[in-house]
DNA sequence: TTGAAAGCGATACCAC
DNA sequence: GTGGTATCGCTTTCAA
């Protein structure tokens, strides 16, 4: 396959000059380009399988429409890949491409993805986490407009607009379901502090046994990890040796690998689930919450929606920018209104599967 | 934030002219400009923070320096993403920088993506899957320098080289261990036949019992899909109801998730693993094998390797073919040798954790 | 030792 | 209605 073919093919070939095959191809061929001769360059175009060099075009236009997306660990981890593909495919249908660089989570890296990125004339920067967490926003990020998903400015105000699932109504609809159920005794088990979206998911708890007035069991939130074995581990303390009556009939799990922990632990103290015990997940991980024996009822993590908003508000600023340029050079006039709380919420939505059940009789 | 700094910027700075800042700042000052001058240039450049322009440079040296990558559906799916960070890895060593579209498991995009990254002048082309599978190459993939990882051509030969696991020996070893063990009744729980994966690792099992000079017993190996609940329903069958003494002493699994559920279908059953029954995974799932309740023995699929393996092979070739172009037409002479058989096969990793055991006493 | 000029591919302005 | 030309930022060749 030989090199391809150039506007200045297509004008040889069509026998005219290369501003007329732009003009045509661009749409702008009425009222500047004869007919025929519009008709002859587009079936020189064809015939050469003519498409126009997206390098020289950024050259030329001062915008790659390349988004580029920083994520600390998205690639290489096994979560939260949908944000990226909700962003992906709304750039795509606006004509813009994504490039992915992941730091594996090493924030020394951030400054030089970032660069890396700027030095490729990326048109807008977005910054992809794994799990809520607080994020230190590279300072070269604001260079040309960007946007957070998942993760939230640092600083305390005039920071960059977030995307971010909404943890504490997630955590509140999650204890509103198993109540509906008849379920009064519900524990928590719950990852650690070192991110918010723990604490926030307790939160969310409270608020539903406010909101029935029944006061909280503090016995009953227990912060134990992320993973399978802390869920075992943190099950058979609420539940081993301990007389039926006292034992929670619900427990809500902070994610899917701590319920699995918890079915784990209740098919190993000869209990059953939802009958005796009922279990909810958090993010209904893929092919593992719908598979699960039971299948668990679980709160979905918004994840594709989550980067289908953020690209969608990001390609906003991009496309109100003239000509990429970015005039926002972080000095904001004094006395001008603070913009906070830009930060949108997409919420989480309830999935009801078979872990969870009614209260069992005489609870 | 003002607009970058240029080369000419660089040059009024330091009272030269651009192609002397070219010079300097490529390696190629000694000898061509001034020593003085050098210094000067340098200062201005670190003084203006400069950087060149990656869009100009690659118009003007015809190649980008972006390997594009496609995938079905690595960034969507929550597996073998570090084929990818692996790749990306070697890549950025090399100062390139990845594209990564996802098709999304739709065929009819394949085309599109390669199209939409030769657009952009990538400097070559790698094809990515989740799961060993045979890939139907996108024909326009030869139009540069390109690899295939974790997939194999599907035409009979001439095809694009691929870097895949060696599935047959990860299916050995792992038998090889459990009987190393002492075990000699052991079970083969597979996912579907819908990818080679599943039947390359039953032949490895074959072979292990061939080399032991034992026959297989066919009942023994169940093809039951990939998932957990699969595991739970698979492991029942060869469990529930059966007397102790024919009972299979170790399950092997297809991959971790299957584990899950062969584990928890023994704790229902009132089985310990690995006292009452072996249990091995597949794939080393991060987070998840290492985590079980009890953590899983397996086979670590070298994913990074693979990715590492892929992106070495395809930059060697990039950078070999002068000045980005590719020569290969797909029209091989008449009478050469079919360079078939090109595939690079990487070794899967024993990982030996507390759920496989010495067989039971008597069995 | 330095600077001027060509060219990579495409677009837009401006004479004709 | 059409085609020449400057321009984007950079490298490289060639003359001075």
């Amino acid at each position: 396959m030989n090199r391809k073919a150039t506007a200045l093919d297509v004008a040889k070939l069509a026998g005219v000059s290369r501003s007329a095959v732009s003009l045509v191809l661009n749409g702008r061929g009425n009222g500047n380009v004869a007919l025929e001769s519009q008709q002859r360059i587009r079936e020189a175009a064809a015939a050469l399988n003519y498409s126009p060099n997206k390098i020289a075009l950024s050259l030329r236009n001062q915008q790659s429409r390349i988004i580029g997306i920083v994520s600390d660990e998205v690639v290489t981890s096994p979560f939260d890949g949908n944000i990226i593909a909700g962003a992906d495919a709304v750039a795509r249908s606006h004509g813009f491409v994504t490039v992915v660089m992941d730091t594996e989570h090493d924030e020394s890296r951030d400054e030089g993805a970032v660069e890396t990125l700027l030095d490729r004339q990326v048109d807008g920067l977005m910054y992809v986490t794994v799990g809520l967490r607080p994020l230190n926003v590279p300072p070269n990020m604001a260079r040309v407009p960007s946007i957070l998903a998942n993760c939230f400015d640092d600083r305390p105000d005039a920071g960059l607009p977030a995307v971010i699932p909404d943890e504490v109504r997630g955590g509140r609809e999650a204890a509103e379901h198993v109540m509906s159920l008849g379920h009064r005794d519900i524990a928590f088990l719950a990852g650690d502090s070192l991110t918010p979206a723990a604490p926030r998911r307790i939160e969310g708890y409270r608020e539903a046994f406010s909101g029935a007035g029944m006061p909280v069991n503090e016995d009953r939130v227990i912060q134990v990890g992320w993973d399978i074995d802390a869920g075992f581990h943190g099950a058979m303390k609420l539940l081993d040796g301990v007389e039926p009556a006292a034992r929670p009939t619900a427990i809500l799990c902070a994610n899917d690998r701590l319920a699995i922990g918890v079915v784990l632990a209740c098919y190993r103290l000869g209990l059953n689930v939802p009958q005796d015990v009922s279990v909810m997940g958090y993010d209904d991980e893929f092919r593992v919450a719908k598979t699960m024996v039971p299948a668990l009822s679980t709160m979905a993590l918004p994840l594709r929606e989550m980067g289908a908003a953020a690209m969608t508000a990001l390609l906003t600023e991009v496309e109100a920018a003239p000509n990429g340029k970015h005039d926002d050079d972080g000095t904001a006039a004094a006395g001008a209104p603070a913009v906070t709380g830009a930060d949108t919420m997409v919420p989480c939505r309830l999935v009801v599967r078979d872990s969870t059940g009614p209260v069992p009789a005489g609870r």
